[in-house]
DNA sequence: GTATTCCATCTTGTATACCAATACGTGCAC
DNA sequence: GTGCACGTATTGGTATACAAGATGGAATAC
């Protein structure tokens, strides 16, 4: 079996959702003055939010007239979306999302389980709460109604609270390395707030979670923490798998 | 304190210096065909030989010409070594080589340890050796009088030791993320290794752990690599700091 | 002597044009 | 259907140009 994903051009339409989108949140990333900059959060929002999906090919000269850039800045937005993983490129033949691989989340995963275990041990051999956990109990330990339901902005606070836990633990190389895994695993894990219940299941579990840290109960915060993550991972699993096959049903179609 | 290094240019002499030692050292680099490959490869090896030394300023220019190239595979290769925190550049200004932060160094040899220390709990729940372990004992196993000696090689075999140790666990995210650690800290570990009485402890510290994890002692085998690479934190301290004070009486004189 | 201002110069960020090498699709011959 | 030739698209790299801004030093003011 060939690495090389079949050919399927970005389509008009998809192009088309694509730029809509990025006009409105482009506000947010426009503060940067750098044209590679802009280009580089845009591409990265459109991969995470599927509008360029994994297996697109497209040209340099068609992302620069895309952004209404050149090719210079867009060259270096792509050159290091491909030293992050997220795109690939084939000499004289074009650039393409890279696939995802299954095996290599799977890895992700474990590694995150890894960073996060030993950052809540860290918070755990504290003396004193850690301040960064103050707004974690603000957003998690609330009663039932008030919590928010859209999938979108959960998603979001629990990337928040993982990244929360791992920088409250002191260590900025560690935080730096587990929000790289944040990043690389977030394109599948979106569709894991995808449903009422496991939002639910995520309020209550970061809850249990933070309690047992703030008693410092350790071996109980780390049991809860690794089937948490777990959980998702597993959760996650399925769900990507009925999602390839609608893809591949799409393709046959 | 401004976080920007004093103004200090790379001399003519330590250009020439890095010129030469790079020419020797490009045949092993020289076999990828790209350019701003070859570029990246010959920056990172001068700056990791001290050739390009912390505080460095210099332009794209300056580069493009010392290496025989435009500007454009040049920026791309400064790019990546800047998102790898090796560089940083400043707008309109130049680039200059991050000074060395011993924060962020030993925040580092954690996330080292806290990834060894997870890659040998996996190893030592194997029922068999896995393969890769076969070179390291050939390597580290050695009877005293066959063992080697010089500093450099020592210390290219120890990033393998530890980085074939980590892969043998079987994680390639976990392997990736473990080997970008040892690239950042290649820069003081080699200081390691310009003592002899350093090089031997290596080879007896190795031939334990290896002997603790063939069989299967977990704790032993932890115990041992732990303070094996905090022996290793601490001596590269000592070290740097009597390399600082160096680097200080050369800026007074 | 010291502080300030001004100006020439340098540097990055970006655009543009151009070229070589090559991958690819298409149409044609068979 | 199969193989082949050819035109086209694409990357990788070079060169040039220019705007905006940083820098450093000279000239000036005090």
């Amino acid at each position: 079996m060939s690495t090389r994903p079949a050919r399927r051009p970005a389509t008009a339409a998809s192009r088309a959702r694509a730029t809509a989108a990025v006009a409105a949140a482009l506000p947010a990333t426009a503060v940067r003055s750098n044209l590679a900059e802009q280009a580089y959060a845009r591409l990265k929002a459109e991969i995470h939010d599927f509008l360029l999906v994994p297996g697109d090919r497209f040209s340099e000269a068609e992302i620069g007239t895309r952004l209404g850039v050149s090719r210079t800045p867009v060259r270096e937005a792509l050159f290091r979306l491909r030293n992050e993983g997220f795109l690939e490129v084939e000499s004289k033949s074009g650039w393409y999302v890279r696939p995802i691989d299954f095996d290599k989340l799977e890895q992700l995963y474990d590694l995150r389980v890894l960073l996060e275990l030993a950052s809540v041990a860290k918070l755990c051999t504290r003396a004193d709460d850690a301040p960064e956990l103050d707004a974690l109990k603000k957003t998690w330990l609330l009663p039932v109604a008030e919590r928010l339901t859209d999938g979108r902005e959960v998603g979001a606070l629990d990337e928040q609270f993982h990244a929360t836990l791992v920088r409250a633990a002191g260590n900025a190389e560690i935080a730096r390395v587990h929000w790289d895994v944040t990043e690389r695993i977030r394109i599948i894990r979106r569709l894991d707030f995808t449903r009422g219940d496991r939002i639910d299941a995520t309020y209550t579990e970061h809850a249990k979670i933070l309690r047992a840290v703030m008693q410092r109960k350790l071996d109980q915060a780390q049991l809860l923490l690794r089937s948490h993550v777990e959980q998702s991972k597993s959760e996650v699993r399925k769900i990507t798998l009925a999602m390839l096959q609608q893809a591949r049903a799409q393709l046959v179609r």
